[in-house]
DNA sequence: TTGTAAGCGTTATCAA
DNA sequence: TTGATAACGCTTACAA
């Protein structure tokens, strides 16, 4: 009610015990007798206490504190990450503080700073502007997702097994030509093991394939005009030919698929085609889509695992041997729905 | 490099200056000749020196900490306001702890007790479980978004608005009847003027209307037979009739276009839709779908700067007046795409 | 323009 | 089982 706060040195004097008798009241209660925990347990009651928990901090150096930082929240994937990585607080107490990167260098690198200045004990980083090598520099544990990550310890989806997925739904549906539509994805980021898988498994089957490699842009317009024109390409050099068409993620899946419904009344029967990620899209689309399910909360949850044990691991020794960064690989999900049937042949 | 951090003693000692001098270089700088500075910030170079802000806090008490209690990330339209929430850091400086509620009214009231050790200086709340009246309780400066609001000062889409221009819209599409497909939004919740909208509109066009209020399920597969079942009846009902359709948001809209092109290859003649809420898909639909899209950044935007107002007036007066609520309303803007097409007449 | 010293609300270390 | 006292790292009167 009033406007001053309720300390221990309050209580103490409520309680003729001293401060350091009602600090062990929290932290060690045992070591009191139960007759005057009760005596504490009243008197906290009795003045209205609450926690204070930068006064904490200060005296232990233990913030709880979790930094994360997300390149933005407009693509379901981050949103769903954060909210795991979130959720994880019930498990571990872990609070967390966020920050939206935009792909802006310069910024993240200020929000690194503040992150760094509330001393807090771990970081988990989604964004990718700032090199593995520099985010390593920092002295601090930390554990990046889906990303270059040669100098962090890291959680990745299993892309290369979720590429050789969808290329074996796609074959099985009995195409006569496997397509890849994808952005050249550099070789350090995990998403390349799509483009690998997809390549690989083609050649296993020997079956024809084609790998579209190319930028379609950066607006939600300019992918769906890049994609007409791949629809027309496609559609004029394998006519007649069932093309299973495998893409770099559901959008670009959806942004196809409709192309060929408004086209067509409905999916033709020479196209099966499947994307990556699970987005809401994938199963909202006109015809439920087949995707490669990434299995984000075992990734979030793995993630913090790491960073909890890296976190105790600094709490514990006095010469923090920094050990070498734990890389670990999630397994993707196939879901198998409208898009890749499997067709009804003699 | 080494473990210890350094600290404003460390400086005083290297420079020969006091603490407070020290301290003054941060936060009065213009109080030391400019040679002095110099020499400090030399110092702070050559110790490498890392502010420490809990430190700053508990001697000052101003955590520039903002608490804020999210339903969840899965719907996107929460997704992006946390993001236009955290993009406010670049004006206002403020961090952000965010807790995902997911609708546990327990785990929430948990979530303010952990905020409130930490000395937030505000929250802003999104989740709908706790009455406001409970929170205001709290005794700090809160800003509540599209939810119920009697005690808390908040911002909401001027939902009314909304309804009247997406009737409005199906008027001028030359409709022989309007629907409006929703649950029944119970009068205190922002999202209520929807309903209000329409019927005030319908009723000062004197056309004829029907409001379909039910609930429509709580999985995406039961909404999806719900309206599925609510298509055929429209259909049966309004044979011949041009039916223009404004359903409570855009994934009940997507669901509806999506089972009418699966029955007729592509969105009949005599239908117009509009949705709301201009989530993303609205625009990834096989026809892109008419909405109403409300402000995400102006809603983010306005609730920081009433919450700044308020957490400013703190620090000032002693006898921290709590002022009535303030209550502001962002008009929604009008999204006209392909569902929404003006019949060529005669 | 600079310094001294008393907080801020805990925890940690020694003693008793 | 309990208490005195010194940290923790910075801010803020009050002095000089």
């Amino acid at each position: 009610m009033n406007g001053k706060k309720v300390t221990f040195d309050d209580i103490a004097k409520y309680t003729n015990f001293s401060k350091t008798t009602i600090s062990r009241y929290f932290n060690n209660p045992d070591s009191l007798t139960l007759k005057n925990q009760e005596i504490i347990a009243q008197a906290l009651i009795d003045l209205d206490y609450r926690e204070n928990k930068v006064a904490k901090i200060l005296a232990n150096g233990k913030t709880e504190f979790v930094g994360i930082i997300i390149p933005n929240l407009y693509l379901h994937y981050y949103a769903e990450m954060l909210n795991q990585i979130l959720s994880s607080y019930e498990k571990f107490g872990y609070k967390f503080l966020v920050f939206a990167a935009n792909d802006n260098e310069a910024a993240e690198r200020r929000y690194i700073r503040e992150l760094l200045a509330y001393n807090i004990e771990g970081m988990i980083v989604l964004s990718h502007t700032i090199p593995s090598r520099e985010l390593a520099s920092y002295n601090i544990p930390i554990v990046t997702i889906e990303r270059e990550d040669q100098y962090t310890s890291s959680v990745n989806t299993d892309n290369y097994m979720g590429g050789v997925q969808a290329t074996s739904l796609l074959y099985k549906c009995a195409c006569d030509v496997l397509i890849h539509i994808n952005v050249d994805v550099p070789k350090g980021i995990p998403a390349h093991g799509r483009i690998q898988g997809f390549l690989d498994t083609c050649r296993e089957h020997r079956i024809p394939y084609e790998l579209l490699l190319k930028d379609l842009g950066n607006t939600y317009a300019d992918n769906q005009r890049a994609l007409l024109e791949t629809a027309g390409y496609l559609e004029r050099k394998y006519e007649k030919k069932r093309k299973g068409i495998f893409l770099a993620n559901d959008t670009y899946a959806n942004m196809l698929l409709n192309a060929l419904v408004r086209l067509h009344g409905s999916l033709p029967e020479d196209y099966r085609i499947i994307g990556f990620d699970n987005s809401p899209i994938s199963g909202e689309a006109v015809i439920p889509t087949s995707t490669v399910g990434q299995q984000i909360d075992k990734i979030a949850d793995t993630a913090m695992e790491i960073l909890v044990a890296q976190m105790n691991e600094r709490k514990k020794r006095r010469p923090s041997v920094p050990g070498s960064p734990v890389h670990r690989v999630i397994t993707p999900v196939l879901i198998n729905r409208d898009t890749t049937r499997i067709p009804a042949e003699i």
